[in-house]
RNA sequence: GGAGGAGUAGCGAAGUGGCCAAACGCGGCUGACUGUAAAUCAGUUCCUUCGGGUUCGAUGGUUCAAAUCCACCCUCCUCCA
């Protein structure tokens, strides 16, 4: 990767906690860290245009290797120029290798030290994803940032099975690495290990020696406790880099965020808000709301009173109640634009936070404002 | 006035002697969802002190046993006049 191009540039780390505030140099812009990046895995965060994801504040907006490589396939996305000229949107983007769907098609590949053989969902075609072309589907589709093959193992699994998955994991990122063409893309390294201490350090130790442009924290919010997830994370930063990026993958509830900032996490990304969006679940400054419940029925209040979103400003919640119950496509619309927008509008405060380091203390408080109803 | 048909849980609709507190759908309610096979999935929906109690338009009857058979009444629909 060429440095001009994509790097780090941390302007201030936390005196109360060690939370890092940056500015991320990507081809297609700046961002700033740590960040919120809404999941887009087909080209498309679901239910929303590229235009309200930016206007909910967004900067990377991700997609997935895998499911763009069975449609519209990688060829297509190139011809269009890029992922980001196909789904027409201005900024920096990245894709994820497949390596979740490792984890979540588990009933449907077989892992060899090759690579990962799918019957693909769509039609139970078989399909091969090897390290090496997981690096070229990638370069064709053109994100800014692109992730390593990697193996996501499901929770828990023995140490002896995690060594092994630990192991074949290094040798893919190190045959990724090798088979990058492009430098105009960052390629990041994977560290997994699930809970185990010395199997992270391990890991982490060993990619950082491969010297990527930046490093994932894989293998969490896949059915662990939060404390067991704490420490895979609080495992694996310690040695990873300070001037390269940090990113925890998969990661989208408030109290995982806010914590993995903390623990001196820039990235995270997660479909959780869009996805409970579109099941009427809401992320409020007063906790969780059930848009569907009755007694919002003749609630003609905005959904959150202190949210800036398009949603708040415009429509009570009796209506949004009224476009869930009806299945109506604004709805899912509506209630995803408010979901992004608390989130990314939460990460704005942290960065500020951050700056004034009170992070501890702005953390501390949002999670309890946020309430203990039923954190996400 | 005549002929035919129908009334089942919030709504629609199966069931036409015992396996029926009654399929199924909708509606209602409750959960779940974390690098998206997710516009998905799961549970629940007569009352209950969980022992049981009361239901299939009403009443009466036949039967060991009735939503189901008989009588009568009420209501609604269609066609004919």
């Amino acid at each position: 990767m060429d440095k001009s191009k994509f790097y780090l540039e941390i302007k201030h780390i936390c005196k109360q906690t060690g939370a890092r505030y940056g500015i991320l140099h990507t081809p297609h812009g700046d961002v700033e860290v740590p960040m919120f990046m809404p999941v887009g895995t087909l080209a498309t965060v679901k239910a929303l245009s590229p235009e309200e994801v930016k206007q909910c504040g967004a900067g990377v907006i991700l997609a997935n290797t895998y499911h763009l490589s069975l449609r519209p396939g990688a060829d297509v996305v190139k011809a269009a120029g890029g992922v980001q000229k196909f789904m027409n949107y201005n900024g920096p983007m990245l894709t994820d290798s497949g390596g979740f769907q490792v984890f979540s098609l588990a009933d449907n590949r077989k892992i060899t030290e090759e690579g990962v053989t799918f019957k693909n969902h769509l039609n139970g075609a078989k399909c091969f994803y090897s390290p090496e072309s997981v690096i070229e589907l990638e370069e064709k589709i053109g994100a800014d940032i692109i992730m390593s093959f990697d193996e996501c193992p499901p929770w828990p699994v023995t140490h002896h099975y995690m060594e092994e998955s630990v192991e074949r994991t290094l040798r893919w990122a190190k045959r990724g690495k090798e088979a990058q063409t492009r430098d105009d893309q960052a390629l990041f390294g994977i560290v997994q290990g699930g809970e185990f201490k010395d199997l992270r350090k391990h890991c982490a130790e060993e990619l950082v020696k491969m010297d990527f442009d930046g490093y994932s924290i894989g293998g969490t919010s896949i059915g662990e406790p939060k404390d067991v997830m704490f420490e895979m994370v609080s495992y694996s930063v310690p040695y990873l880099p300070e001037d390269k990026p940090r990113y925890l993958m998969g990661v989208g509830s408030i109290d995982y965020i806010l914590e993995g900032i903390a623990m001196g996490v820039d990235m995270f990304d997660c479909v959780l808000p869009t996805r409970i969006a579109r099941h009427g679940a809401l992320m409020t400054s007063k906790g969780r709301v059930n848009i569907r419940d009755a007694k919002y029925e003749y609630d003609f209040s905005p959904l959150d009173e202190e949210c800036d979103c398009y949603t708040c400003k415009n429509y009570t919640k009796a209506y949004l109640r009224h476009l869930y119950k009806c299945d109506e496509t604004l709805g899912k619309r509506l209630l995803s634009i408010h979901n992004i927008r608390f989130l990314i509008h939460m990460m704005e405060e942290a960065r500020t936070a951050i700056k004034e380091d009170r992070f501890g203390d702005f953390k501390d408080e949002f999670i309890k404002k946020y309430g203990d109803k039923r954190g996400f």
